[in-house]
DNA sequence: TATTGTTATACTCTATAACTATA
DNA sequence: TATAGTTATAGAGTATAACAATA
């Protein structure tokens, strides 16, 4: 699947995914700026109702989980979400210890016309790829984190520096405090 | 998280871009951590240090915005770097202005051994994929951050919303300081 | 005057720890 | 005792503004 001219891939940007990676994601997260920040919390605010509308996790903790952050952090994403009539926060009958997030209609309308939106933004920092090469792109990185999403990091990290063999060092706890 | 047989893929997790690559580089980035932490600023430090042996660019404001960062946050980590012999900072003869990062012999040695051992994290990483899916997705990626990093964001962000005529909206200023 | 780099300050975001309630 | 959620505090990271040097 050769791709265009470009002399050789690996050698034009310096080769380390995380700076690709971390590049493409900072110019979408640019250009979505002002489509999601009337969302309390922004981006991240409308990836809380996205996942709920989803539902496919169903107290606060899984939900900071998926989306990588603190679960302190969730608590005050909601407050704000739940002030703005986004989400609401229901006691799990079966163990009341959980808190549900159910979007609204609100919520949920929103959700939907920004997901139209950002969907044109995405075409539009994808937009030096053909359409089919477009879709392979979203394809693969659904895999990826599908992937990544469903395996504990911390222990994949383990396994993964274990392979590690190139210079002899000390294991490292890998939290620093 | 059920991962099940994956019916859908614009429909498993929610469909934004955003989320997605943002979950596969945190689970890059948390496993590369251990790879990364003995350098200097981490991540961005060995960032810093690889861009720098490719020659790309030759003053620290456009390393800065190559890496997303502020001209105030790389001072701090041309220091750190600095002070632990990585990289130099030498004044560009033609426009005394200008600071040239030049690697040290003991940084190009640090970053080359680094480079080595990301490569197996992303192959980690990537493992959900085969050999020629990991090629064609690091090429795809590869060719939109050329593309995204060869324009100007801003000026992009503002005829994407130019485009977005989804609801009638004040334009908004996009920038809020 | 404009630009590069530096420094000091202020702010934002996030993590840590302690607490309540449920189990 | 252990877990989910909340709250308050402390810390890390980042941006803002003022400055010096150079063009």
């Amino acid at each position: 699947m050769q791709t265009t001219e470009q002399p050789d891939d690996g050698e034009v940007l310096g080769g380390d995914l995380g700076f690709i990676l971390g590049a493409v994601l900072r110019a979408y997260v640019k250009t979505a700026e002002s489509v999601v920040d009337q969302i309390p919390g922004g981006g991240r605010g409308y990836q809380v109702v996205s996942t709920a509308i989803h539902g496919t996790v169903d107290n606060q903790r899984d939900l900071a989980r998926r989306l990588g952050v603190d679960r302190t952090v969730m608590t005050y994403l909601l407050d704000d979400l739940e002030a703005a009539g986004l989400v609401t926060r229901q006691p799990d009958p079966a163990d009341r210890r959980n808190r549900q997030v159910v979007p609204t209609d609100k919520g949920s309308q929103l959700c939907r016309s920004t997901e139209r939106r950002l969907r044109l933004i995405e075409d539009h920092v994808l937009g030096s790829l053909s359409d089919a090469e477009r879709e392979t792109l979203r394809s693969l990185l659904t895999r990826v984190a599908c992937s990544v999403l469903a395996t504990d990091p911390m222990q994949d990290a383990c396994t993964a520096i274990a392979e590690l063999t190139d210079e002899p060092k000390k294991p490292r706890p890998a939290h620093k405090r």
